[in-house]
DNA sequence: GCGATTTTATTGCTTTGTCAAGCAACCGAG
DNA sequence: CTCGGTTGCTTGACAAAGCAATAAAATCGC
């Protein structure tokens, strides 16, 4: 008595067991990857994530919104994490030659340093907490599986839908951004 | 510095491929359901989880920190969605007869309407930003997997490092709960 | 060239969640 | 029975991240 609308059918057990694990999964991973890197490291996932994508770039550096896209987070809150990262000087703003508005996040050799101090750590925690895991899966189909999840265009979900339950929208708002160009190809560390 | 510890070998490039994949499912994917839920329906994910976990229960109510076990969050986390939960009603705290220090959070009439309500657009945006994106994959043996991730006991990775870990006081705690009772209806799905 | 619009990044405010401290009830030893 | 210690939950202080508003520079139309 749930359905209505177009009540799509509901999950098939196996569906639902991989929805529910899933579930599960994307609220603790991040958690214990962060746990570990902040306990180990005094560095956040976000942090770390920063620097590797940096390190990944052609001279080392990223615009802004390049960046933020790239590490999954709002403008604002890209921002805000190289703010943290600049105190210690693991990454200079460098202002952008073809476009005055813009600013290269550029990675300082401080911050390679920085960033190869804790890829181990990093490593050990993707492993114990992720690799280790996947035994016996076609680790091909499953990167390929999960590169789409979430990749909809945003939500406009079935346009109407009718509902508004509760409460007036005040505006949906949608900020989601396209696929990250995601040229960059490998490690988790820098090559350089 | 921090490397040793026997530094593990990297990851093989399928391997990179996948925890890369996941690293971004990880961030996007709750984000997407959590946005759908909001837009139409108002409602936060882990409010929905929480109304979906009671719906479930024996009796549609559980301890304050079940609940909280149950959707992977902390107590203190858990006692501010139960609040806001119940100040429309979908949630009554009714002390724990066989333990006058505890609560139950019990699901009302109102607030099963509720999840009712919500759960079709739950269902829709789990389907686009997940299911459908599964083709091909063994199902059991994903859900296996993913059960897995993250479950290591905690860190332990190697203490020392001569940081100040500030010791990460609470054990795993692990309070996972068994496979959902599922007796109510609307469990993501849980047809019934 | 000069204003209007668009893009890029930063800042203020708010929400959400964690940690640490606190309060109340339970439990076991004497 | 009562006192020390523990457990279950709530509250206060804080951190992180998002959106809205803003500033600054580019780009377009004229």
């Amino acid at each position: 008595m749930v359905s209505m609308t177009g009540s799509l059918p509901p999950l098939n057990p196996e569906e639902e067991a991989v929805v529910r694990a899933l579930a599960r999964a994307i609220l603790v991973v991040p958690r214990a990857l962060d746990a570990d890197l902040s306990r180990e490291q005094r560095m956040s996932l976000n942090e770390y994530s920063a620097l590797q994508h940096l390190s990944e770039a052609p001279g080392r550096q990223m615009r802004m919104s390049e960046l933020a896209a790239a590490c999954d987070l709002s403008l604002s809150g890209m921002t805000r994490i190289v703010s943290r990262l600049e105190q210690p000087g693991y990454i200079v703003r460098e202002r952008c030659v073809e476009d005055a508005r813009g600013w290269n996040a550029v990675l300082t050799d401080a911050g390679l340093t920085r960033l190869e101090q804790a890829y181990p750590t990093q490593l050990a925690s993707v492993r114990r907490h992720i690799v280790d895991h996947l035994e016996g899966l076609d680790l091909r189909q499953l990167a390929t599986a999960l590169q789409n999840l979430a990749t909809t265009g945003i939500c406009a979900n079935h346009p109407d839908d009718g509902r508004v339950p509760p409460a007036p929208p005040n505006g949906p708002d949608d900020n989601r951004r396209a696929a990250p160009a995601n040229g960059r190809a490998t490690g988790l560390a820098a090559n350089s």
